[in-house]
DNA sequence: CGAAAACTTGACCCAACTCAACGAACGTGG
DNA sequence: CCACGTTCGTTGAGTTGGGTCAAGTTTTCG
């Protein structure tokens, strides 16, 4: 009966698409001590060889990636994550940050604190379940950027990326699934994609001139998501998206 | 006072080296329903689409790798796994499996049963947390494989295979640290740098002449490990292997 | 000992990179 | 609301790291 508008709602609507929450999971979570945060555009949320900070966030809205650099000045863009995501799940368990998390776009977070969300996770084995699952498909999603990376040539790699986004966007009610916007310069995308600038404007374009891709500054559109899909060879298994309270 | 050889006293000891286990916690591990298993080289313990086995599978003793293809039939290895790795812990808490789970060497396994497994790991916070770690340390080499993959020129991406192989290996007490056996043909190498076969040989061989690496047969060595350490661009920080009881 | 698998090597090719310049869009302050 | 600096996107020309194809050679193993 609480018409509450505490941000931890979010938390708890996302956390129940993966589990089935009863009314004590949900007091649980409602009760967790925790900050709501903005974030400008490329700012840092959490730098490699850091300790974990007193709060965990997951994202209220906007964009962030995880990125890390070689020794080169090479960088590596390796997640993409929108809201609803954990940013911090890693530093959860772990003592020393091996990567960077930045904002993409301006950033809403909700930080609960790292102390009482593990407790929780560890304590209720609803909420670990649930937790448990958020972190798998994570994994499950590097995997499959191994393989984009390392076995798929420009225009599937570009177009992989392209369809995840858009798939995950429309799994998180903030797109209707074959136009939405990408705010991520070409500089981003060739990060994520193993690519160089140049060769992701000249790999797009020529997406756009094949009619499979429509775009207008940030915004991308399908013109067919099966000639996409197939281009791109993208198979939704990975991400899980029926992973929705089994029960 | 048990002197058991009971396999599971080997599952005890790796969870031990994550977290604090008291008595209880040992004998709940201890009490697992479990089989062991072998397997022969090259065979799949787990298949991309299936279900989850009845079965959880954890190295006793031998090698294995994870792998996804294309559909233009090119093969990723995403990930390799030596003994005292989890190998079923995304299907522990996901319905479908999202890659291939496959035998390098003659593998000796521990299976144990997935639906007490992960009772244990909700409901047991030591057994929890242990398990947390190893799925994160999993998840930060994914992150770093994404990086090498992406980022990194063909010596260098080997170069780092070998010290992340190496070093994992010394951690878990298996070789002295510059010299050990890699199993592993020049085409599954290929398939973990994202690379060809034919690269592969050359590239090795140019490590060779240059007195970076030793090589006999399947056995590697290194001259110099600062010096390989160095053109890897390998920052070992991402193995957490200090990630060892913060209690 | 013989067949299959793994490793080598050479010759050639091309997808993606580099370098460099220019144009378009954005945002910020006056 | 315009001027202007900055970031982002675009394009051309030339280069190269790594791929392809194909033919040996060595190793492994039944």
């Amino acid at each position: 009966m609480q018409s509450s508008a505490s941000p931890l709602d979010f938390v708890v609507r996302k956390l129940a698409t993966r589990v089935a929450l009863d009314e004590r999971d949900r007091a649980a979570i409602l009760s967790l001590p925790h900050v709501v945060r903005t974030c400008p555009p490329s700012s840092y949320l959490v730098r490699e060889g850091e300790s974990p900070h007193k709060f965990c966030a997951l994202i209220l809205s906007g964009l962030a990636f995880r990125q890390k650099s070689t020794a080169q000045g090479a960088r590596q863009i390796v997640s993409l994550h929108l809201p609803g995501d954990f940013l911090d799940l890693q530093n959860l368990f772990l003592e020393i940050s091996d990567h960077n998390v930045q904002a993409l776009t301006a950033l809403e977070t909700i930080g609960i604190e790292r102390d009482a969300l593990r407790q929780l996770t560890l304590h209720n084995p609803a909420v670990g379940k649930a937790m448990w699952t958020e972190a798998q498909v994570e994994a499950s999603i590097y995997r499959e950027w191994v393989t984009n990376v390392g076995r798929r040539d420009a225009r599937s790699r570009i177009a992989h990326v392209l369809c995840e986004f858009a798939l995950r966007m429309k799994a998180a009610g903030l797109c209707a699934g074959t136009r939405f916007e990408l705010p991520v310069t070409q500089e981003q995308l060739a990060d994520m994609a193993g690519l160089t600038p140049v060769h992701v404007n000249r790999t797009l374009r020529s997406l756009v001139e094949d009619g499979i891709v429509h775009r207008d500054r940030r915004f991308i559109g399908f013109s067919n998501w099966s000639e996409i899909r197939a281009l791109a060879d993208f198979n939704p298994l990975y991400l899980h998206l029926d992973q929705i309270d089994p029960a």
